[in-house]
DNA sequence: ACCTGAACACCGTTCAAGT
DNA sequence: ACCTGAACACCGTTCAAGT
């Protein structure tokens, strides 16, 4: 755990901890050429080279911004309520919009945590392959319950993912325009295709 | 017309089309950020900031890349022999792998292209609109020939594209393993895709 | 109309030094 | 172990000046 708690019992964020709530700030507000160190370290309370203490570099920096909201992800996996009480359709459904929902949210992220990392991270790698498995498992429980076409569940779920992804990366783009008829914003993309890989 | 003639037979290429070959070499080989004015300048023979004669900045000429490119492909779109003789489905099928074949062997082109772009240059999305169009027209003769599933020919279109963007953005970030059973490239996914929206 | 050279502000990174 | 301040090389952009 990188918080600890004082005596007086305020969280205190290490000095690693704030300059990552700081670079994932100035991230959301102005993408990665947004995160100068030096306004890191000033957000952060110290200097412009204290990063290079806790990081190799500004891209290991922005691996761990990416790192850790992988991480928060799985958390927010495992608490949502799951497969037992609703049908399984619905859960991968709610879990596709989620992904949606979160990446027009937080375009910055989204754009960071799927671009191409010289730093091969193994926090980063467990993460994909978390989320990876946790569409799979969705997948398989769908065909179980008929409420999905069969095939493939890795297959399928990679194409799930794939349209999902495309769908809010074009949307991002400004490629999609949200209104006018005929045109779909990224949940339309999701459900059109969910309703053709039905059985 | 860009490039004129010398009377001695040779092509002339202006500066300024110098100066987007310049850009489009160092973006093919280490990103935007590898596109320094200075080195543009330098391979076009020119000082470091000629390009601004040309080019109101970094983000503009950039563009202009971009433009280059779409026309590009909108020329190779225009000489490839269509939907007359080949089968509809065919004709949609070889139009997707063309696009997943381009991004694939030149992503910096492709993340550049379907990015944000604060300079909304009418070039660029008129060439975006002829794009949409272009697949829209090859969707709508493939449900005509009845080789692809009814529903809203630009609600199709959308999904199509939306997964062979995602196929590739997710390759190249290298979220997609190549080898392995089970696991699909992006050509895959895309015939995944067309193989299930059959009517 | 098109180009050059000097200059400015800014950034990532390194280094010697401090506690 | 963690941090600071000075310094270096590099970059986008501006400006005055040249033909």
């Amino acid at each position: 755990l990188t918080t600890s708690t004082s005596r007086y019992g305020l969280a205190v964020e290490s000095t690693r901890e704030r300059l990552i709530d700081a670079a994932t700030r100035l991230l959301d507000e102005g993408g990665p050429a947004a995160v100068t160190l030096r306004d890191v370290g000033r957000m952060a309370g110290v200097s412009h080279n204290a990063p290079y203490k806790h990081f190799a570099d500004k891209e290991d920096l922005l691996a761990a911004v990416a790192a850790r909201e992988l991480a928060r992800q799985r958390v927010r996996r495992r608490r949502s309520p799951d497969a037992e009480d609703r049908p399984a359709d619905e859960v991968l459904r709610a879990m596709m919009h989620r992904y949606v929902r979160w990446a027009l949210r937080h375009p910055a992220r989204f754009k960071l945590t799927f671009g191409s990392w010289s730093t091969d991270s193994a926090e980063l790698a467990a993460a994909a392959t978390d989320a990876r498995s946790a569409l799979i498992s969705a997948v398989e429980r769908a065909q179980a319950a008929h409420t999905l076409g069969a095939g493939d569940p890795e297959r399928v779920a990679a194409l799930i993912l794939a349209t999902a992804h495309g769908a809010v990366d074009l949307a991002l783009g400004g490629h999609v325009s949200r209104t006018g008829k005929g045109r779909a914003d990224p949940y339309d993309v999701v459900d059109d295709l969910l309703d053709r890989l039905r059985p």
